[in-house]
DNA sequence: TAAAAACATTTAAACTTTTAAATATTTGGT
DNA sequence: ACCAAATATTTAAAAGTTTAAATGTTTTTA
């Protein structure tokens, strides 16, 4: 992982919803965006655009199945996220 | 660590002048508000506001001599924030 | 004690992010 | 074919962030 990498992955986890998102999706293997509305009571639209951030910073992966969404994480860059802040300490 | 402290760091990480900055600090021990000054180019004042957010966050600690200001990296909060975002992995 | 150096604060503009309403798309069931 | 469910997109408002100019504070040095 490079520094915009960094910068993006960090970016999309300061937000108190989606690092509970993240946090759940650590218990869980997977969810849909029908249960972060559930879990979150945001707006339809505002959790598909914070899974879209989600997305892009490639934390998360959707995988579409019929009409629904399932995200789970993607350990290869939560791993590859921890290897780039261990620089830090 | 808690997810409000997590949000915290990670929100003072994502953005490109704060990660130059801690990651010149993992390698320089210390570095004051001038150093950055002239490593991003950035204002006097924008660089203040940038690194009372890295401090704030308890990413870097400030220890002011005379009229110069060392900044540093707190290690135990990087720690702190890894091993929380370990969780994800 | 006056000037300068280093940094902080206030303010305001520019920009970005977050949110939800409205609407569109895609898929599954009847 | 039609309707409903699940999600995405567009749009616009509200809130938050980033930046620098102007100014203030503290400390060193002449």
């Amino acid at each position: 992982m490079d520094s915009k990498s960094c910068e993006k992955a960090t970016g999309a986890i300061a937000d108190k919803y989606r690092l509970s998102i993240l946090l759940e999706l650590a218990q869980r293997e997977s969810m849909t965006p029908s249960d972060i509305q559930e879990l979150t009571g945001l707006s339809q639209p505002c959790v598909s655009h914070h899974v879209r951030l989600l997305t892009e910073s490639e934390l998360v992966i959707a995988a579409k199945e019929g009409r629904n969404v399932y995200l789970r994480l993607n350990k290869n860059t939560t791993r590859q996220l921890s290897d780039f802040l261990s620089k830090l300490t």
